[in-house]
DNA sequence: GTTAGCACTCAACTCTTTCGAGTGCTAATA
DNA sequence: TATTAGCACTCGAAAGAGTTGAGTGCTAAC
């Protein structure tokens, strides 16, 4: 439906937006080498452009600025996929080949280097907990009255939490449930705990321990009561550096939503396989509108397990960012693959 | 060597620009129900102040604003020690009451309520991990190949680290090696534990290890490798409500000297017993002589361990902020005893 | 179909004016 | 002698006018 000519000067006029966040005008691009035409062509297919929706101007007489519509075009028609610079490629490499193996250090690297190299803010989805399953209860006594509820999962991951024994409960009789429940529940899924636990309190309640609500009560609370926390986010400063957030309210509003690890976490626990692209008001949060947000997923064993997210202006560089999330995407299946 | 009207003069320019952050006009002040001078005898004394370095002017036909001498000056003498608004009172209580147990619960709690009361920034020194004492070493098997070793302190803090197990290690020795550990440096300073790891491996090398060096390398990576962060910050944003960081520039440098997390820790590592505040250029680092820090510690067994800390604008609420941070370390102190 | 030419538009910048909240100083007052 | 009224003065902030330049759309010629 458009011509060759103006999927040309449409992709040209991204192309410079992006670099440069400033309108383009008609001279300016027929002065390229790659372009032979005169600017006054230029004017008329970009007026046809503009009346299509792919382009819109500041005012009246401003130079010409990728709208919503030809951003999502430019994305879904006129992106080249290019090879990572060799820079990229050496720092990602640097830091996969550190032979991490920890999932919480894979996670945090990622991050870092994804905002580093992109200077937008990335977020990564952890992996949630309740893809895994239990690998050892543990406690660990402290004093007579407190102790450390500590929970491996079959990933490294570690939880804990400290508590106060209750007097209701023989420490003894602890001791004897847990080695009960580290027998018996091993390999259930983190997500089926707080029912499984249930369950084999109650078949044991005569046994070891005389009250059982209390004793469920005390290590549910131990082990299952927060939600892990598994946001993470990094180059959030990047924001600051780009000129559409210049204004300290539009930056404000933005960070609040960043904050919220909530929010966060269900958007991007709601991406799809694969790379997805998110430009301006397909957002659902407003406070993102003014934003492109581009995910990917990385997966454990073929399952989903989480997702990596960057946060940039709608003008981002495209090409390279999928490329980079790609890269990392893969990277990080693979390194989860080996454990 | 302030007459009491210059005190005077200079206590309600102060409480009111810290309100309105605003210069202060002789006018507006004379205005005031509790003053009886005119504008002009007030001029005079606003007229002395400056020349005695306590006041500034922002232009020749400004009102007057506070100099960081006459902020000091006003810390230093002229504050009133205030009880805590009932409604400060309450969340704090609220805070504390509910019964948590766990150093990082209490910390991230109190950075929360510290931020959202002040609207200033808020940040936490945790506990130094060396000033805590080895509870529990384990060793829990993931895979053949992999496991996590957790290290637990008698405050029930909690570090892991997952590691590949070398082929040159025999899983049982490594088992072995781990209960002879436990036996023996159970209640060791965390800070004096590689030098004693060193010691104990080298001890009982031919009894159990045939290669003490690797045994040592991996355990101490896996242990003691990198640094837990305790550095715990709220209210960030909060920074962006102030009308001095309206400039995105400014809060840019400010936030990247936040996010460094070594230079804070030692900033708030150096503090002194007590409360103590920094105004402006008192502060070493460039970047927050924009600011002022003011610093509480709370300690264990009389011990100092940790600090607490708010940073905003130098026209702080001091005295409010001042008997928040005391009464939150006085609750921090309190609850730790108790364990 | 393309382009040169031209009138037109509008943000950004500069310059000027006006306004008002503030000052310092002097002379009158209690 | 300390206070105050009065007044000339200062300067930032806001509002308005003029200029510039990068851009446009449209028309007519190539």
């Amino acid at each position: 439906m458009l011509s060759t000519r103006q999927l040309f000067i449409l992709q040209v006029i991204i192309d410079e937006f992006i670099q440069t966040a400033q309108p383009i005008g008609s001279r300016a691009i027929s002065k390229k080498d790659e372009v032979s035409f005169s600017p006054a062509t230029i004017r008329n297919e970009m007026a046809d452009l503009e009346s299509l929706g792919f382009l819109e101007k500041t005012h009246s007489s401003s130079g010409r600025v990728p709208s919503e519509k030809g951003y999502r075009y430019y994305v879904d028609h006129l992106l080249m996929p290019i090879d990572l610079s060799p820079r990229d490629e050496q720092t990602i490499s640097g830091v996969f080949n550190q032979g991490m193996v920890e999932f919480e250090q894979v996670i945090q690297n990622s991050v870092n280097v994804l905002s580093d190299l992109t200077n937008y803010t990335s977020i990564i989805l952890g992996p949630e907990v309740y893809a895994t399953t239990l690998k050892q209860i543990q406690i660990i006594h402290l004093s007579k009255t407190t102790a450390v509820a500590i929970l491996v999962t079959n990933t490294g991951h570690v939880e804990h939490r400290s508590f106060t024994i209750p007097k209701e409960i023989n420490p003894l009789d602890l001791e004897k449930l847990v080695n009960i429940l580290n027998e018996r529940l091993i390999g259930v899924p983190i997500i089926q705990l707080p029912n499984r636990l249930q369950m084999e309190l109650t078949s044991i309640i005569d046994h070891y321990v005389k009250d059982v609500a209390t004793a469920f009560k005390y290590l549910k609370g131990a082990l299952l009561d927060q939600q892990p926390n598994n946001i993470y986010v990094g180059g959030i400063t990047n924001m600051l550096l780009q000129p559409e957030f210049s204004d300290v309210a539009k930056i404000h509003s933005l960070y609040s939503v960043i904050e919220q690890e909530e929010t966060m976490a269900s958007i991007l626990r709601s991406q799809d396989q694969g790379i997805h692209i998110s430009i301006g008001q397909e957002n659902k949060v407003t406070e993102m509108q003014d934003c492109s947000l581009i995910t990917a997923t990385y997966t454990l064993k073929g399952q989903q397990i989480g997702t990596i997210a960057l946060l940039g202006p709608k003008r981002m560089e495209y090409s390279r960012v999928i490329s980079l999330l790609e890269r990392l995407s893969n990277d990080m299946t693979k390194t989860f693959k080996n454990w």
